[in-house]
DNA sequence: AGCACGCCGACT
DNA sequence: GTCGGCGTGCTC
């Protein structure tokens, strides 16, 4: 036997790999690249997943260890998906064994033998009597549509029924009358059956549809980007389904990417409802073991279809055939802490590599994207039809100089409301700020309730009766009277969502008005229960922040407001005006649905604001021109590439001089900005700092960061902070 | 990131 | 005397 050497990916955040010997009793059968091992490191053991194999070493001979076991399990890591992290690693400069780490379900990441339980899916018991389900529509709606959604499926896990809206006590209901029973999942492997396609829930295409899925179809077999930019209702989940068709045909696999707030029970049930085959969930709301599920069906081909948010591209497919990036330009798609990746522009990797095609689907597409379907670099097809009769909802501004105001209401607005109520349809007013107020005052002597940690001030929540800091989460009792000069006169500043909904209830008493934000719905399942209230039309107006702008249809809604479109007039953020204007025409996407026109309204400060004006008259497309084209000439991106070094310590001057003497060396091509205090310097007690390098080549950007990391050691400020690289950053204000 | 080691302050 | 506060340094 020779020596054995294996370079191994540790779950540190550490730039490097390390090094291990295999004991000659270890080195059969023959170790594979992807496998994980249980190693000693420092005074502990981890698991660890082996990136390379040699009979040769470069290490000191006496510092290396020798592994402590393997693991004669099922869960290695492909090939394929050794080399995508690894290329994810290097694209955003992050430590390899926290990619892999990040990759992993939580009970592969651990040390005790993994216990894969099959998931216990659920069956409709045979024969049971006509009248019996009969009597169970009249009595139990809610439950006859679950037993039939049951017996449909032949086999569908509690968690998937959970995502599509039903709870726990209609399962349990029918579960008694033995009309299901719950079996063990059987796994087979994913194979393309004649009845697996209901083709009576296919619909007929129009000649732009026909034209995209053929698109798509003729490059099955090699890497393509196709952007498919169509508005709210104009048909993108069908030619999705009918790409994806072609695909599971050949029995291959389709990876489907949605925003975190994406994974509605209409996506999934439309999925369910066309193709017969096995579907497996990813998204927070699984526990470890329904995780583990997920990433095992995926990897031994037993799933034909993985629906998930951005960490379901790390989903170990193994006869991944098609990617679908849904919503392409939603900000949750770029992870904002620790591995600071994109999932959408990771996933086009994951396609390159494969030589498989992608789609990339929304109504507003991101300046990025769009830019890349005008330069060729994808295909870019256009979806201007809506289906059906219904039409774009008509934008019209309010200028808020020119009102009589109320409760932040304009009386334009106040006599649109009630117009709408009226006839019995919905509003839907749109305030992206939650609690009751943004700040409380004292009328007397002015001071104004800071948080300390955070140099900002504190939120009202009235009925918990307690500041609460919106940045690092410390509450406080709300104070009698003003620590400053004794007065009781302490009034709230501003308006949030809390307040609204309960001004709202003075103005409309006749109304029923629900609050949807993150303080109304953060219990599990709270979400789905009010809104499945809403499309039951129990409320006439709805309050809520930008939750409500993301995935949900709401047909009956024909008027929303937006009560304060000012914020990213004037923010410094370049990306500000884009993420506005994306916000403002998904909100506009959920009313005048179902053949009812609908309206927006945006109160603003300024009407006159080009952006605005573009944006309200022009659309979304000519703004978009404008935006990329103003880009360009200030060679921003996407026409240059930036970097983002963060950095933050208990004292300001550390982080400003570790980024100081960070950018005191040159670099070819890269220009830095910085270093500057973050714009809220000071956040959990921290001070922060950020320095950007941006170069025209993305090369020369990534060679200039390889070159900072080999002097970061030699920085004499590196143990005084903590710091990160954020690579195509997108959120520049923390 | 863990984890140990080590050097100071305030307790049964 | 020693418990534990967190600064520092190391991990093949």
């Amino acid at each position: 036997m020779t020596k054995q050497y294996i370079q191994v990916a540790i779950p540190v955040p550490m730039r490097q790999l390390f090094t291990y010997s295999v004991p000659e009793a270890l080195q059969q059968p023959i170790i594979k690249l992807g496998e994980r091992i249980v190693v000693p490191f420092g005074h502990r053991k981890v698991i660890g997943i082996v990136i390379g194999v040699e009979n040769e070493n470069t290490f000191e001979e006496n510092k290396i260890k020798a592994i402590s076991a393997r693991l004669n399990d099922n869960f290695h890591l492909s090939l394929p998906l050794v080399s995508f992290l690894q290329l994810c690693a290097h694209y955003y400069h992050h430590p390899i064994g926290d990619v892999f780490q990040q990759a992993l379900p939580v009970i592969l990441r651990q040390i005790e033998k993994v216990d894969l339980k099959p998931p216990m899916v659920w069956h409709a018991t045979d024969d049971i009597a006509k009248t019996d389900i009969e009597n169970l529509i009249k009595k139990a709606p809610k439950q006859a549509a679950l037993y039939q959604l049951i017996a449909k499926q032949q086999g569908i896990s509690w968690s998937e029924l959970r995502t599509l809206g039903y709870n726990k006590s209609q399962l349990n209901a029918l579960d008694s009358k033995a009309f299901i029973c719950e079996k063990q999942q059987e796994n087979r492997s994913f194979n393309w059956q004649e009845n697996a396609l209901n083709t009576e829930d296919k619909l007929r295409l129009s000649a732009e549809q026909a034209i995209i899925v053929s698109a798509i179809n003729n490059t099955v077999a090699s890497y393509a980007c196709h952007l498919v930019d169509g508005v709210t209702g104009s048909g993108k989940t069908e030619v999705y389904l009918q790409a994806m068709e072609k695909i599971l045909q050949q029995s291959k696999q389709v990876l489907v990417i949605v925003p975190e707030i994406g994974l509605t029970p209409q996506t999934l049930s439309r999925f369910e409802q066309r193709f017969n085959v096995p579907i497996c969930l990813h998204h927070s709301g699984l526990n470890d073991q329904e995780r583990l599920n997920t990433w095992f069906n995926a990897q031994q081909n037993h799933a034909a279809i993985v629906i998930g948010t951005r960490s379901a591209i790390f989903s170990p497919l193994h006869n991944l055939g098609l990617i679908i990036v849904d919503e392409e330009h939603d900000n949750s798609l770029k992870q904002q802490d620790s591995f600071r990746y994109h999932g959408r522009d990771i996933a086009i990797l994951r396609a390159k590599q494969l030589n498989i095609p992608i789609v990339l689907g929304s109504a507003t597409p991101s300046f990025e994207t769009l830019q890349n379907a005008l330069s060729g670099k994808f295909t870019y097809h256009q979806l201007t039809k809506r289906a059906g009769k219904s039409h774009q909802a008509k934008m019209a501004l309010i200028d808020v100089n020119q009102e009589q105001m109320e409760f932040g209401l304009s009386g334009t607005l106040k006599k649109q409301i009630e117009l709408t109520i009226n006839r019995g349809e919905q509003v839907l007013l749109f305030l992206n700020r939650r609690g009751y107020a943004p700040a409380i005052n004292c009328q007397e002597c002015h001071w104004l309730a800071n948080c300390v940690r955070c140099d900002k001030s504190y939120t009202l929540h009235q009925k918990q009766q307690l500041l609460i800091c919106h940045h690092c989460g410390s509450q406080k009792r709300i104070p009698p009277q003003c620590p400053s000069c004794g007065s009781v006169r302490i009034a709230p500043v501003g308006q949030g969502t809390e307040q609204l909904e309960e001004k709202l209830e003075t103005i409309f008493p006749q109304a029923n008005i629900v609050r949807v934000d993150r303080d109304s719905t953060r219990r599990k399942g709270e979400l789905t229960k009010l809104l499945q209230e809403v499309s039951d039309k129990k409320y006439n107006i709805l309050v809520g922040t930008q939750m409500l702008a993301k995935g949900h249809h709401f047909p009956d809604v024909t008027l929303v407001a937006v009560l304060d479109a000012d914020g990213a007039l004037f923010s410094f953020d370049f990306r500000a005006s884009e993420q506005m204007a994306q916000l403002l025409i998904q909100v506009a996407g959920r009313a005048g649905r179902a053949s009812k026109p609908g309206r927006v309204l945006i109160q603003t400060n300024y009407p006159e604001h080009p952006l605005l004006q573009d944006l309200v008259h022009n659309g979304y497309h000519h703004f978009a021109q404008q935006g990329i084209t103003e880009r360009q000439q200030a060679l921003l991106p996407p026409f240059s590439f930036q970097a983002l070094i963060r950095a933050d310590a208990n004292y300001p001057s550390y982080p400003d001089k570790f980024l100081r003497e960070m950018s005191a060396h040159n670099f070819t091509d890269c220009e830095f900005a910085g270093p500057v205090p973050a714009a809220m310097e000071k956040k959990s007690g921290k001070y922060r700092y950020h320095l950007i390098i941006q170069s025209k080549s993305r090369k020369a950007l990534h060679q200039a960061i390889l070159e900072i990391l080999a002097n970061v050691a030699a920085n004499e400020w590196q143990n005084k902070v903590r710091w990160s690289i954020d690579i195509d950053p997108m959120e520049l204000s923390w």
